[in-house]
RNA sequence: GGGGAGAUACCGAAGCGGUCAAACGGGGCAGACUGUAAAUCUGUUGAGCAAUCUUCGUAGGUUCGAAUCCUGCUCUCCCCA
């Protein structure tokens, strides 16, 4: 029986801005047979972060599709260091931090696709595993046989760093990664390498080494998604704290969601056709509505819903709409104190905390700074008080308030507040 | 090797013996407006309640007094060879 994809994964990677380029017959042959592809991730740290929801989203739809995917950490090439849209050589990290990183960031990809079930469920590899027991000469007579350095040298990612150099190290990545795919294709018969745009060169680098060491009938393909942008010129996925990270521990569920929610009007009708699997009349009819009605953001309200739904599961999700909620919606003292132990320490997971002592008699300026350490000096906390900009339990305080038992909620918490979006939960102990 | 220019707060950039904690712009933070947006407007941006203290590459010196003058050192840039 004839392959049948489940659709056309061209024309639907097109629509959703997912699409950049491809090697000739890529369409024909994902439309003919089932494909195996996959996408490399480097362990460069203990989390994915939400640029590489972009190549997760790739094989998310290549399985959709009805095709095989493939994933691989790169504990190898992590020990290399990609040159790729480096200006400077890289920190070489030792082995057990790749180590722990690797772990980690195959638990959290083990989450997106379907490893279980089907003709076409995913499969994980490392590539350590096919280097770790490969001696240098085998490496250069197997590999480095086959590709000219002025091949390699043409490279952008490798022109770049010509005037300000780059070591060997750097310089044979893309025969390391352009390995991968070759043994890939010969063990698992993989056809397709994707990734990144700025991941061409390396990927083409693999179908040349398999071109030449199979022979040319033994074709192999690419296929990117371009680099995401921001209207506002700045780089995806950074926000005020850096990394917007997959790992709730290094960005709460709260502000994950947050960060999709603040995306502008422009982005958001982008990012929920990357970054979703809602369909494509679905999505059209959103955005016609936001159009009409852009301060309701229920086009930002439903991606920062999807998204967090997709990474963190709808438990957190609802903690992150709760305490979004709390925060941002016209919520009062009232509406805090009513909040369980439990609740306000869910809604407020993340921010900064501190333990203190006693804090009755305290002024407002004393906690500020050296009891919280929240603001930074004295005199700023007096500059703020003055610009009105600080609250204790959601209500604007001035210079002269004084703390008392009264203020604490729960018993032991005491929420300060600068501005709209700067939190701090002072811990008051029992003296 | 020869000649010249420079190093100022988060960044850029004025200041060139006292009135300089240091103009101005950017950035940051906050307030108003708003859609937890953008744009705009306003305030603020070393520490200290204050007296005052620490800050202008670095180490010394001159002076009642220095970011400002002198000397050594380090670094950067430009021109000539």
């Amino acid at each position: 029986m004839a392959f049948q994809p489940n659709y056309n994964l061209v024309e639907e990677l097109t629509w959703r801005g997912l699409f950049h380029q491809m090697t000739p017959g890529t369409e024909e042959l994902l439309q003919r047979e089932c494909v195996t592809g996959y996408v490399g991730f480097d362990p460069t740290a203990d989390s994915l972060h939400i640029g590489n929801l972009v190549p997760i989203m790739l094989l998310t739809h290549l399985q959709r599709a009805g095709h095989r995917p493939v994933v691989l950490v790169g504990g190898a090439t992590g020990m290399v260091g990609d040159p790729s849209g480096k200006k400077a050589e890289r920190q070489l990290l030792d082995g057990d931090t790749l180590d722990h990183n690797v772990r980690c960031q195959e638990a959290q990809l083990r989450r997106f696709l379907d490893f279980e079930y089907g003709e076409n469920r995913a499969l994980l590899v490392n590539n350590y595993d096919w280097f770790k027991n490969m001696g240098f000469l085998e490496f250069i007579r197997d590999v480095g046989k086959h590709v000219t350095v002025n091949y390699m040298l043409a490279k952008e990612s490798v022109k770049n760093r010509i005037e300000t150099g780059i070591s060997f190290t750097e310089f044979t990545y893309q025969l390391v990664q352009g390995y991968d795919f070759y043994h890939l294709y010969s063990e698992l018969g993989c056809k397709l390498q994707m990734g990144g745009s700025d991941q061409w060169g390396n990927i083409v680098t693999g179908t040349e080494l398999i071109r030449r060491k199979s022979g040319s009938d033994h074709e192999a393909y690419a296929l990117t998604a371009p680099l995401i942008t921001r209207a506002d010129g700045s780089k995806f996925g950074k926000s005020e704290g850096g990394n917007v990270w997959l790992d709730k521990k290094r960005t709460s569920p709260y502000k994950f969601y947050q960060y999709w929610l603040n995306v502008s009007d422009e982005d958001a009708a982008r990012y929920i056709r990357i970054f979703t699997l809602l369909g494509r009349s679905e999505i059209e009819e959103l955005i016609r509505a936001h159009e009409q009605e852009p301060h309701l953001r229920n086009l930002q309200k439903k991606l920062a819903e999807e998204v967090t739904r997709m990474i963190h599961g709808e438990e957190d999700l609802q903690t992150a709409l709760e305490a979004s909620s709390i925060l941002f919606g016209k919520s009062t003292s009232a509406e805090l104190r009513r909040l369980s132990e439990e609740d306000f320490l869910s809604v407020f997971e993340g921010v900064p905390q501190r333990e203190t002592g006693d804090v009755e008699g305290l002024s407002i300026v004393e906690v500020l700074h050296e009891v919280s350490g929240f603001l930074s000096s004295n005199g700023e906390a007096r500059r703020a008080l003055k610009e009105n900009s600080i609250s204790v339990n959601k209500d604007k305080v001035d210079e002269h308030f004084i703390f008392s038992g009264e203020h604490l909620l729960n018993g032991r918490y005491i929420l300060l507040q600068r501005g709209k979006k700067n939190y701090f939960i002072l811990k008051v102990n029992d003296k």
